[in-house]
DNA sequence: GAGTGGTCTAGACCACCTA
DNA sequence: AGGTGGTCTAGACCACTCC
């Protein structure tokens, strides 16, 4: 109840602990930068001759360690410290008709823009039955296959860094083109879209951020323990029809998010 | 190098190993709904008995579900079926004029839209040298005193949620009553700001997600494991000055973020 | 005080990486 | 092949919670 107030200290009140002992003891090497990025750190049976201590509270160390994001563990190699992936930063202009010229969707105008290799890969496209909240969203039936769903993996150079669901109305996507892989337009789905009458005037963007399931552990071939971040986009045109919603789930650590706002 | 299918196994290769079963097997459980929210799990010991192995070897069960956001662990009391925490939404809108009349700052309107008692606790207020990338942003001198910092934690319910910095040119704070902790103006600190001339024209944010730091813990009183949401704010005045910098750290668990965008 | 998780030991064998 | 992390055992004692 009464919290200890510590001049120094990393682990309140737990600093008697060997295993935390040992991590602050590497984590204090590592935040002053006597440690350097990418730079290997003891073997777990070295740590632990070192401190007297068993492997196992060696190795409880680096387990604290890598769940603060400080340290890398790979299987076979050794312990190094984190190394912080590049980011690939999504700004809000990303859909402006103002670069509509380079040809790119807005995922690969991004890339362009920061100078890395982006490619998608299709998972699945079918007509089917939308989840509760997308029909809801699109105004449009749950219980019939009222959408056209697109998976896409998005990968910058070799990581798969988006899992991207893609809901269309199935009257608007009907006769376009989108059911087949190879999406028939430059500027891609909203390229399409906009041939059909719906240009992007608006859209909503809710973000949240939360372990990664499963599944998104093996999609985007995450280590457990990273955290995603889960998009919910809907597009809006001119008469305010909602005719797309995205979902976007991206690795957060190598994710970055840019909003200009006007203020009214 | 050749990725094993499976069709149900939730941890391709390693189903044979026992901590990694167990927690198949309890994942199975909640993710079917057969068990709820909020629900006892059964204790290591008793788990361990029952599928002979160690006590460990269901500990270590318990550790992966919870990495992975499905459990929570509670020194003393057992493990329960995760509970998600209700959110405190940031709409992109918390600025606009169109809620002056509230009385509230962007913060605590948000906290009355959703039904929410929500406050802020100062940790500290002074004047002080700017760190490099807030000097560059906000278009001052690094080497001098040349910002207000004002240091808060936003707090909604009994958790604190926020840890929030944010930094004033000095020349805009200076004789503004900013460096007392009782802000003198209904609508906060950019009420303050508005008067002396800066009227919020449009702002930036980039968002990112991370692990939270072990000091950040500490404040937001998180367990290991939890992500924040770190958000650089900057305000710009219809001269396009920015006059404003806040960076918020969020606990990524318990926040949401909301942007409406214009396309043009 | 009984029951729960938290940490630790001292060993063993397995899986992976590098050479 | 040798070194590294990954998992497991069968115990022990500590720290916390709840009754």
């Amino acid at each position: 109840m009464t919290p200890t107030r510590h001049t120094e200290a990393t682990s309140p009140g737990g600093a008697r602990l060997p295993s935390r002992r040992i991590a602050d003891e590497l984590r204090t090497a590592i935040e002053s930068g006597e440690l350097t990025a990418g730079q290997k750190l003891p073997s777990e049976r070295e740590l632990a001759a070192r401190y007297g201590t068993a492997r196992n509270t060696a190795r409880e160390a680096f387990r604290l360690l890598e769940t603060a994001g400080l340290v890398d563990i790979e299987h076979g190699s050794g312990v190094f410290v984190h190394r912080p992936a590049p980011l690939i930063r999504l700004g809000s202009d990303r859909y402006s008709r103002k670069y509509r010229d380079s040809g790119l969707s807005p995922f690969l105008l991004e890339c362009a823009k920061q100078g890395k290799a982006g490619r998608f890969e299709v998972l699945s496209i079918g007509r089917s039955q939308p989840p509760g909240h997308v029909a809801a969203a699109l105004d449009i039936p749950a219980d019939e296959e009222s959408v056209l769903i697109r998976e896409n993996v998005f990968w910058v150079g070799n990581d798969p860094v988006h899992r991207v669901t893609t809901y269309i109305p199935w009257p608007i996507a009907e006769g376009t083109g989108l059911l087949q892989e190879e999406v028939p337009h430059p500027y891609g789905i909203h390229g399409v879209l906009e041939d059909r009458g719906h240009a992007m005037a608006r859209y909503d963007e809710s973000v949240k951020a939360r372990p990664a399931t499963a599944d998104e552990e093996r999609h985007l071939r995450l280590r457990p323990g990273i955290w995603v971040l889960d998009v919910r986009h809907i597009s809006y045109d001119a008469g305010n029809v909602p005719y797309e919603l995205t979902r976007f789930v991206m690795r957060a650590d190598m994710t970055g998010l840019e909003y200009a706002i006007h203020v009214s």
